[in-house]
DNA sequence: CAACCGTGGCC
DNA sequence: TGGCCAAGGTT
């Protein structure tokens, strides 16, 4: 065992995290859903999430069994859904190929979908307890700064060094602790400003430290300015209160979740409201930004009162009038759900 | 390889 | 308060 594992397990039995739900019971299954949960996304973001979705689907079987939109409901919120569409055809991939079960080797994990080598690896050794490095963010910046490796981790030449040394130093021994330990230490001691040097187990052998590097380290991204888009958001709303959602395409942003239509323009706007619906009056309500990784978006949204359902349009499986107490069991985009939920009240007509 | 894919929290 | 980040994977 490196000298690196043996401090860091010996700091995980005093300081690691031992109580995240995921640990108690620590089933393949449940390891896979944080995973998956966990990608980009923060521990306690991801908690009620988590506790909610293994409440609702306890087993691979369940998940496998589950529709589509129970997934995308118990996801929403979360963002990257993609992820959730992934995770529920992998559950019926493992059902069909592998008895209901997560396989044990590493191809066939990253065979399935939404699975690479990292999420792989975090499995078969916190799942399995077998001997497989993981690399993610955390481990990226402690392995970084421990070994005063420069370069974007994004860089291909980079990230092959970070995978050797991440092998290196996964001991054949308690590998499932190792895996939690490194993870912790990153998410707590080894954070990415202001590091906690003093409380590291590692500091007299790390060469950021040494050399005061750890605010250059890890090499950050260049930074890359994104460009700003502007739709206008349709609220139909009927005198009964309903609201007209649509499902949007299964291309792009927000690929089939449940939302509000859309148009470029008010003008659009109009013409678009007009083929679903009678109308006669619309206010503008404020406009806001919602930002994405790599875009953000301008929302105007613009209120149809007392809108008349067209007779000729039934609900189907992409249109539907649905009451504001039932988006919970929808698949909404975060800022569509907010929005509808912070509605004014209807205006008398 | 670079673009794509969400969201909430933090300073 | 807005820019930036946080347990990646797919195409």
């Amino acid at each position: 065992m490196t000298p690196f594992a043996a401090a860091l397990l010996a700091w995980f039995n005093r300081h690691g995290r031992h109580d995240l739900p995921w640990q108690h019971p620590r089933d393949a299954y449940r390891v896979w859903l944080s995973e998956i949960m966990l990608q980009q996304t923060q521990v306690a973001t991801v908690i009620p999430y988590f506790q909610r979705f293994v409440e609702r689907l306890p087993a691979l079987r369940d998940l496998a069994a589950a529709d589509e939109d129970t997934v995308l409901a118990l996801w929403s919120g979360l963002g990257y859904y993609r992820r959730a569409r992934f995770l529920h055809r992998a559950a019926q991939l493992c059902v069909e190929l592998h008895n209901g079960e997560l396989p044990h080797d590493l191809d066939a994990l990253t065979a399935l979908p939404g699975i690479g080598r990292s999420t792989a690896g975090a499995i078969l050794a916190q799942a399995y307890g077998l001997r497989f490095p993981i690399l993610d963010g955390n481990v990226k910046r402690v392995l970084t700064r421990y070994h005063g490796i420069a370069g974007h981790p994004g860089e291909s030449a980079v990230e092959k060094q970070l995978w050797q040394r991440a092998e290196a130093h996964t001991p054949a021994e308690r590998t499932a602790d190792y895996t939690q330990a490194i993870m912790d230490l990153g998410a707590t001691v080894c954070v990415r400003t202001r590091p906690l040097c003093d409380a590291c187990p590692m500091r007299g052998d790390c060469v950021a430290h040494r050399e005061n590097l750890t605010a250059q380290l890890p090499t950050p991204k260049p930074a890359k300015a994104i460009p700003t888009r502007s739709t206008v958001m349709l609220i139909l709303r009927d005198t009964d209160g309903r609201v007209l959602l649509q499902r949007r395409v299964a291309q792009g942003v927000w690929s089939g979740l449940w939302s509000l239509p859309e148009a470029d323009d008010i003008d659009n706007a109009w013409r678009e409201a007009q083929q679903r619906a009678r109308i006669d009056d619309a206010q503008s309500l404020t406009p806001f930004v919602h930002v994405f990784s790599h875009y953000r978006l301008q929302i105007q949204p613009l209120l149809f009162d007392g809108a008349a359902p067209l007779h000729a349009i039934a609900d189907n499986a992409d249109l539907r009038w649905c009451a504001i107490a039932d988006l919970p069991t929808l698949g909404l985009p975060a800022p569509v759900k907010s929005l509808l939920l912070a509605l004014p009240e209807p205006t008398e007509l």
